[in-house]
RNA sequence: GGCGCCAUAGCCAAGUGGUAAGGCAGAGGACUGCAACUCCUUCACCCCCAGUUCAAAUCUGGGUGGCGCCU
């Protein structure tokens, strides 16, 4: 019998904290983080974490796992909360994963191999020196050489996926289109449930916008100030997280605070439209209005959607 | 009341006779080891009316609205 899985999946600033906190209260179980910025020890405001107060005694996964200037990947993501679930199940309690992050979620439930296809520094590091020196369009040629498919799906411009598929193929010898095929396929490990959590996109941005300024009263320049002072550059991914590269343009006299904070709502807008983009091409995710007014009502659609499934 | 200037998308703005740059904001989309990343697509018949012209956002006249100065 498949193991039972309940995703809560949505744009960021929907509510997908709460609900997961109270899904999990419901379940008797534990919430699994799918969020590739919450990974980071340190990084607290910008993100949004889950405070303390906040989990109600329900144990958190996935959160605080390294430090901002290590590397993690969807793999790692994969593997690690992998064992999780598995040990939850051991436990017969049903796993709660609750994440704004598209990769991670489908790593989990769509049928997502990343065992064969590893990643190298140092071929990395020349493809990246071969863009400097030759430019995007040469890479899209070596690669349209090689993978034909590849390059028909990856636009030249975006020479980070094109560096990727060729670095799949120095590799593997295999071409990065090869492993592509399954993409959307399900997974036959778990048999999950997947609530969608839709607001209102007005109401949604003027969420956002107040949260961005909460975050900012609430001491996210103190916060990027004293991860700056560790020695954490601008160029980590970790740093280029919304939030932080704004507020660190601001530490590094380019921008006015004002502007930070501006730029910063407008790109947590766009990371929500894109966002709701990669879900909504899902048609299995059972989608649930937010009321903020009235969450209880969410909170209820939620356990009848659970029942309905034989969750609950 | 008179004189002058201006009137282009939600905002900023270029274009001075040949069929509407660009930026911002918005919308739609893609996404298999950096994904809060990276990338793609899309958005106006130019205030209104009349005229000149093969052709007008661009010229002319009138109207309307705004800004400035003067009385």
């Amino acid at each position: 019998m498949k193991k039972k899985l309940v995703m809560i999946v949505g744009p960021t600033a929907v509510g997908k904290t709460r609900v997961s906190v109270e899904t999990a209260k419901l379940l008797d179980t534990e919430v699994i983080s799918a969020d590739a910025m919450q990974i980071y020890i340190g990084m607290n405001i910008g993100t949004a974490k889950i405070r303390e107060d906040e989990k109600q005694g329900i144990p958190h996964h996935m959160i605080d796992l390294v430090y901002p200037d290590e590397k993690f990947t969807v793999s790692d993501f994969k593997t690690q909360s992998g064992a999780i679930i598995e040990q939850l199940h051991l436990n017969d309690k049903i796993p709660v994963i609750a994440g704004g992050t598209g990769l991670y979620i489908n790593s989990l439930i769509y049928k997502l191999n990343f065992s064969n296809t590893i990643s190298d520094d140092r071929v990395r590091s020349e493809l990246n020196q071969l863009l400097e020196t030759k430019g995007k369009v040469t890479l899209h040629r070596m690669l349209e050489s090689i993978d034909p498919i590849a390059a028909g799906k990856i636009h030249v411009n975006n020479a980070k996926r094109v560096m990727r598929a060729l670095e799949v193929y120095h590799i593997t010898g295999r071409p990065f289109s090869a492993s592509n095929t399954d993409f959307r396929d399900e997974s036959d490990d778990y048999h999950f449930v997947l609530i969608g959590l839709e607001m209102d996109r007005q109401l949604l941005y003027n969420r956002i916008d107040q949260r961005v300024d909460d975050m900012v009263s609430n001491g996210l320049i103190d916060e990027v100030m004293v991860l700056r002072a560790q020695g954490y550059g601008r160029n980590l991914t970790s740093m280029q997280g919304i939030g932080y590269k704004e507020i660190m343009q601001y530490l590094d006299h380019e921008i006015t605070l004002e502007e930070s904070v501006r730029i910063m709502k407008r790109n947590t807008r766009r990371l929500a439209k894109r966002q709701f983009t990669w879900f909504k091409a899902d048609n299995r995710i059972k989608w649930i209005h937010v009321d903020p007014i009235n969450i209880d009502q969410t909170l209820k659609d939620v356990q009848n959607y659970l029942s309905e499934r034989g969750i609950l």
